[in-house]
DNA sequence: ATTCGTGCAAATAGTTTGCAGCAGA
DNA sequence: TCTGCTGCAAACTATTTGCACGAAT
């Protein structure tokens, strides 16, 4: 059921990779090799408990430190919603990728979906109105769609359990 | 700097949250009419210290339980992101005043902003076309603007501290 | 070589919960 | 009255951190 990733890293999404890690001086290490490895292959942001039983050879400890560290160079992104584990992806700027988040308020499984142009289009204007009113200087933004997923709502309607 | 909250709290909300109480079998003690007093005075989601300073009546242990009681019946909407503390809002069907929240990445303040109206009709279109697609059964949306709010940027380019 | 990363175990901190007395209906 | 609420302190649990060893440059 668990094992360890072999190099199934795209070379140029690997090469970003490095050149993030080296400008924030951290090295290219088989433990976040793999972890990115482990977020590459997924098509849904990852808890760390998901994460370390995708691959053995990661401890929690170093996951979350290393987590952390990709984030701060902008190579994964941490989402936290308010089910028990906070779930991580590849940033958007490596994927290049823009898409927005299915929440899942009976189990907490975040799916990704696209962004659809008039959405952003959409979010973008009201982001500079509030930002000539406000002061604030918007980053990035999101728009996470909370509801039931396929799965929950499948299981609900069948008479199971 | 702390004190107890007075009868702050407009009649017909007042009703409203009783009959959510109602309908919840919770009773409408001191304690919850303080905690729903404080977050109908405020102009943003508060933390739970926030909270708690706003008025000394108020045990930490208690406003927990109380909030996540409210939550429960729709009294109170709780906003989790990846500053320390969870915060908490008035449920939007008791305000009727549907916003989106801007989020401080530098000190974690979440701020109210209205929702406009071309806005809401992008996001409904593409959660439309997504229930569609993969029978995610969306119950409610929130958008974030995140990035640096008007007192942090201000602090940062005057050479203070 | 030397600095940084790793795993383990222990510490931290937000949140939850057991319990005995008090308050709302 | 009688059940549910409160506050305190203790329990929980996701995440962080100290330390000694191994690995990257």
């Amino acid at each position: 059921m668990s094992r360890r990733s072999p190099h199934t890293l795209d070379g140029d999404l690997r090469d970003r990779i490095a050149a993030r890690l080296g400008e924030g001086d951290l090295r290219f290490t088989r433990g976040r090799e793999a972890l990115v490895t482990v977020l590459a292959l997924a098509t849904r942001p990852l808890t760390i408990p998901e994460i370390c039983a995708a691959d053995d050879s990661l401890a929690a400890s170093s996951a979350y430190r290393n987590l952390t560290g990709l984030e701060a160079v902008g190579v994964v992104h941490r989402i936290v919603t308010d089910a028990e584990f906070a779930r991580y992806e590849l940033a958007e700027g490596l994927t290049d990728h823009h898409h927005h988040h299915l929440i899942c308020s009976r189990c907490g499984v975040v799916d990704d979906v696209e962004a659809s142009p008039s959405l952003e289009r959409a979010v973008h204007d009201a982001a500079r109105a509030i930002a000539r009113r406000s002061g604030f200087r918007m980053e990035r933004h999101s728009v996470d769609l909370i509801g039931i997923c396929a799965n929950c709502s499948r299981r609900a309607s069948s008479s199971a359990r």
